[in-house]
RNA sequence: UGCCCGAUAGUAUAAGGGUAGUACAACUGAUUUUGGUUCAGUAUGUCUUGGUUCGAAUCCAGGUCGGGCAACCA
């Protein structure tokens, strides 16, 4: 048992820290904005975060950066709170930026009177233009040099509501000409008259984000901040804040953010696949959303594992979304219950069969024998795939075809004798005999043969609306591709098959189970099904080697 | 043209001065009552140029390439 599984570099530095006692525990922290659903690369934060506290003996908070009330909502922090345990993850504390808002403010008067902090009356145009260029030094605010109770006076006057939006705004005092643009006397109280999900109307000054997040994670002593790659040049400013309060010294850490193949994964993308019609919500199965995942049946412990397989680097990366699909797979193939479904009916008449009903016994996944085995009907009419049948088979074909012979799965040995087909010349049905000692578990036949189909008993058959989704994006890196990003949607990303035809024991599972439609794939109910009319999602297909081979030719 | 970050198979990620390894993907084959699973195997890689060293993916210097840095967003 000696799995030495490398580190990464954060949990190389957590290692370091507590061998050397600068800690004796770590406190980590998830801290989202709640303005929209976590995505997959979320879930890579998410895990790395709560991992990291979970390896080394510590705690995680989940913290909500809502400093800016006019994007952010109750819906929104429902929904993540409700990813982050589905993901399978418990936080210490349940925190907010805006429960510090009283001591944000007051960390800013603190910074004025240290002659650290000045109220600015130029517009936001006016700013910009200050701040010089990242090749070209910035140029000072005429109001910098306002007096520390002028300041005090004024910046007091903001919050109790004298000013209008962007009239005023608070800036620390820094250097216009330092080579880190987020130096230049950055802004860190603004105006908005705006309600706030938490804090309501109490309020008319928000903190921005850099005088939040370092000052909240001091606060609750996180002693490792870990965030994504664009942070890096706020780090100085981080560290300036919080030496110059004194307060506790959290360290920021920056890892790089996930891509995937084949998706979006921002928020402001991912909105307006919701917004402009091209998905239905943000849980849409076809969504890089977790709770799209979810719906269409991801398991959280795949998207754990696959977390845990694309490893914490600081380089730029583009994964393949197969990995997740694999992930996925893996996991599903022990334990998603197997049944048969027939999305494409093609009739097959067993010619030399009574047509009485005759219980056929099945295992329920061979991954798995305690699973245990469900009852199949099986009578003289039977629908199979269409696709496994070829009147003329091509080469490497080993499904049905004239003459030849395959197994129904768990059931008999055919052989097809005879193509009906109708005055248009289309195929109508078979004419197949059965081999009475070819049954499954007692076959005294003696025949060999090649392929084995998945089927359902006519009279049997209990209906079914199958959704097949497929990648939403037609360009493998979205992200760089030429053009808008909406210009590259899939429009053939769902398929649905109003009326599949599958086992009666798939009527009488529960919503929780994972299935595997034999040959077809993953799938699950979805929330729209109703016992009247089961509606499922295809999680994910089957590996397909034999589409593969067909691609080749 | 300033500053910051980065560069290892197709994609990710290890090796921390001493045999370049792992996973996914690809390809061969075996097994298989799922063309699934499983198993065995194959091919493919250190951005570049110098330097230090017995020895460099690793340390140093220059270059090249990629990404980032100027929202009253986070």
């Amino acid at each position: 048992m000696s799995e030495e599984k490398s580190l990464n570099f954060i949990e190389e530095i957590v290692e370091a820290d507590l061998k050397s006692g600068k800690y004796s525990s770590i406190v980590t922290r998830f801290p989202p904005e709640p303005n929209g659903y976590l995505h997959i690369g979320h879930a890579k934060s998410i895990c790395l975060n709560f991992g990291l506290a979970l390896k080394y003996g510590g705690k995680t908070n989940l913290r909500f950066d809502d400093t800016n009330p006019v994007t952010e909502d109750t819906e929104y922090v429902d929904s993540i709170k409700d990813d982050v345990r589905w993901l399978g993850f418990e936080w210490a504390e349940e925190r907010y930026a805006s429960d510090y808002f009283e001591q944000l403010y007051g960390f800013a008067v603190q910074l004025i009177q240290k002659g650290l902090a000045y109220v600015d009356d130029s517009t936001s145009e006016e700013i910009a233009m200050q701040k010089g260029t990242p090749t070209q030094p910035g140029t000072n605010s005429p109001f910098r040099d306002r007096s520390v109770e002028e300041n005090m006076t004024l910046f007091a006057e903001m919050r109790d509501g004298k000013y209008k939006d962007g009239e005023k705004v608070l800036r620390a005092k820094i250097d216009m000409g330092h080579v880190n643009m987020h130096m230049r006397d950055p802004i860190i109280y603004r105006i908005k008259h705006a309600h706030h999900h938490r804090t309501g109307d109490t309020w008319c000054v928000y903190p921005m984000y850099d005088f939040a997040h370092g000052q909240s994670d001091a606060i609750e002593n996180i002693t490792h901040s870990v965030c994504t790659l664009e942070f890096i040049p706020h780090r100085a400013l981080y560290e300036w804040f919080i030496e110059q309060l004194g307060i506790f010294p959290s360290k920021q850490y920056e890892f790089a953010r996930l891509n995937m193949t084949y998706t979006v994964m921002s928020k402001r993308k991912l909105l307006q696949l919701v917004n402009e019609g091209f998905v239905n919500g943000w849980d849409d199965p076809r969504m890089s959303t977790i709770s799209g995942m979810r719906r269409r049946g991801y398991t959280a412990p795949a998207i754990r594992e696959f977390c845990d397989r694309i490893g914490i680097a600081k380089r730029d990366n583009l994964i393949d979304v197969g990995l997740l699909e694999f992930c996925v797979r893996e996991h599903l193939n022990k334990i998603a219950v197997r049944r048969m479904v027939v999305f494409d009916p093609l009739k097959v008449i067993i010619t030399n069969h009574n047509g009485e009903t005759e219980m056929l016994s099945s295992e329920n996944n061979p991954e798995d024998l305690n699973a245990g085995n469900r009852d199949i009907p099986f009578s003289n009419e039977l629908f199979i795939e269409k696709d496994d049948f070829m009147e003329v088979p091509s080469k490497k074909y080993f499904r049905l075809a004239p003459g030849q012979m395959v197994r129904l799965k768990s059931a008999y040995i055919i052989r097809c004798d005879e193509v009906v087909k109708d005055a248009v010349g289309n195929i109508t049905e078979l004419h197949c005999t059965y081999i009475p000692e070819s049954k499954s578990g007692s076959d005294t036949s003696g025949i060999n043969v090649k392929g084995t189909l998945h089927w359902v008993s006519a009279k049997h058959a209990v209906h079914a609306e199958v959704r097949l989704y497929d990648r939403l994006f037609k360009v493998e890196d979205v992200g760089n591709a030429e053009g808008d990003f909406k210009d590259h949607i899939n429009t053939d990303s769902l398929e649905v098959i109003p009326n599949a035809f599958a086992e009666p024991a798939l009527a009488m599972d529960s919503a929780e189970d994972r299935y595997q439609f034999l040959r077809k794939g993953y799938f699950c109910l979805d929330k729209d099904s109703t016992p009247e009319k089961l509606v499922f999602n295809r999680t994910v297909t089957l590996k397909d080697t034999w589409a593969k081979e067909q691609k080749k030719s």
